[in-house]
DNA sequence: ATAAATACCGAAAACGTTTTCGAAATCACC
DNA sequence: GGTGATTTCGAAAACGTTTTCGGTATTTAT
């Protein structure tokens, strides 16, 4: 079971090493009747060549690698796909490590894929991470690399991102369209800009058609599960009877508010209407189905890598390269929880 | 920027290469003084071996490669995750693929990791792969392999696996046990064997109460769908009126029977209680909260690893390695489709 | 016929590391 | 002071590939 390499090939056909990788690349200096020879043999004999060398001599390694918070994520995952999908088209493999929302883990994992001199990183940031050191680093090296979702706005690489104010507003105006006279918003951390630009678009939405904005409707998350949904549920119906609409920050905080009303008989959407956002896949299992706004996930993937490879060619050939930043389209999806 | 090497710093110390890397290896025949001074300038010049050279030097890469069936899912998300965290405590990074539950990207994948020699593979099945050539290759090549949740049985390798055959019957058990007499199957398709023994399981546990088996209250699913779901439910109810028991092959499936139920105001559990499979993630925000059968998934991606380490480790020492099966426990979780 | 152009091939260096093996220098001991 | 043991070092080979550069051999043009 020995690996076949060039010079078996060379000394069974008693050419040199050079001439046999030559013919196997391409080259036009070797003759047509040694080329084939060559050719032959190597299929014969299953060659493939060895790519630790390869990636010696070449500087590269034809693998990119991808960080992100948390794997077991239904927007992740579909972004996930869209990178080793879009990645296997050109020839690049993905070496996957999470953050978990650490910013001292999300230091380690880059060192880790720089020793491992991937030839470009991928990331989404953990909520509390900015302008940290490590991640200049990564720009200070000339690294390739791409930042998607939740971003660092000071860090001078391309992006992939969504208008999470836009797509805020068309979710609220969504709901006003719908009659709501007065809408709670159930928001996400403090922290992650996402977060405050969700808000800023509720608000904006609001001021928009006239409707006073009141803080007292805004319920701060601080871990995003499905029981502060339900306990925001509560809390939003005790302190303000008459909510008729609410705006949550991500689906699954949304599900467990249709989980509070279902229990208590509070109808939806005839006395309150609701609105996700992130289109999980759940959202259209549950009852009432959920309305939310689609953030284009798979295409995020796709996107992200493309951007990647730009910069890994450009780099390669020594070309200038400034970043670009790729806004996606999201789109309110009504379903049963706002008709 | 240029990268540091052990040349660079080994002129710099007016030393060898071969002493500084010596030094940095924990070799005993370098002097205590040169040792330090080594590490020393190391530490300053941020010193980290170019992997490209290690790797073709000692012949591994400490990457593994991941393939699984699909991405986009709660139970492989957590093996994934579980794969993931295990490879990273022992210094390993992980390459994932997908097959699309496509034998022929199956192959392609299984090419390119191997193209790509990684150290080692660990594979979920798609359905209809069985004991294909591409899969014999990996064992001849003496690749360190481990086949987890949808394996071939004929394949000899490690394997880590739940016993669904009797994860079926406890759940068929506890439908029985809450008091159902009729008991309907909405099994998978034919030819994978996971829904083959999760069949064998439900027929078995009816055998085993004295109720009677009807193939007629056995449903196979064609695409394992939330729409299947709802309409084998319709189904159900229409042809056997009295059925008061449903064991779904998996919880996607059981939400689509839940969703039917709730819209024709068919009570769950008082009229038809239901247990699904895989304890999915939307199983415990759905109402009424399914009852399932847990799989340890994250727990199954760490004993994957750990068999697959020690199959690397094995062939590394040149010593005989013989495969292992783990089998997981599992357990049925009771919530409130089936009180 | 010779000169110039072309076609074909291979030696050798390079990528950066690890490890073997032998040499030199130092030490201990009688 | 001589022997043997021990400590410390480095030359060199090896991993397998890619690419440069020069050298024959053959063809074409004059």
């Amino acid at each position: 079971m020995k690996e076949i390499t060039l010079k078996q090939i060379a000394e069974t056909l008693g050419i040199s090493v050079t001439t046999v990788s030559k013919a196997l690349k391409g080259y036009t200096d070797v003759n047509e009747k040694t080329r084939q020879s060559v050719l032959d043999l190597a299929a014969n004999l299953n060659y493939t060549p060895n790519s630790f060398a390869v990636n010696l001599r070449t500087k590269e390694s034809k693998t990119i690698g991808l960080i992100i918070p948390e794997l077991v994520h239904h927007f992740f995952s579909n972004v996930i796909k869209g990178i080793i999908e879009e990645a296997e088209k050109n020839g690049y493999l993905v070496i996957i490590l999470q953050s978990n929302e650490s910013l001292e883990l999300e230091k380690k994992q880059i060192e880790l894929l720089i020793n491992k001199r991937v030839d470009g990183i991928i990331i989404s940031l953990s909520n509390d991470a900015n302008n940290e050191i490590y991640l200049q680093q990564i720009i200070q090296r000339e690294i390739p690399f791409v930042q998607f979702d939740k971003i660092s706005k000071l860090l001078p690489s391309s992006k992939v991102i969504i208008n999470d104010q836009k797509a805020a507003y068309q979710a609220v105006k969504h709901l006003i369209d719908k009659g709501c006279k007065k809408i709670a918003h159930i928001r996400g951390p403090i922290n992650p800009q996402n977060a405050i630009d969700r808000f800023l678009g509720y608000k904006k939405a609001l001021e928009d058609h006239n409707i006073p904005f009141d803080s007292t409707l805004v319920y701060p998350c601080k871990n995003v599960t499905f029981e502060e949904g339900k306990q925001f549920a509560e809390k939003i119906v005790k302190e303000h009877q008459d909510v008729d609409g609410i705006f949550v920050i991500t689906d699954l905080v949304a599900v467990g508010v249709l989980a509070y009303f279902n229990e208590h008989q509070i109808k939806v959407p005839e006395q309150i209407k609701i609105i996700g956002f992130s289109n999980w896949f759940m959202s259209q299992v549950i009852t009432p189905k959920l309305s939310t706004v689609d953030q284009p996930s798979f295409e995020m993937g796709e996107q992200a890598f493309k951007l990647l490879l730009e910069e890994m060619q450009a780099r390669k050939d020594f070309l200038p390269f400034t970043p670009r930043t790729i806004e996606l389209e999201t789109s309110v999806i009504e379903r049963e929880s706002s008709f």
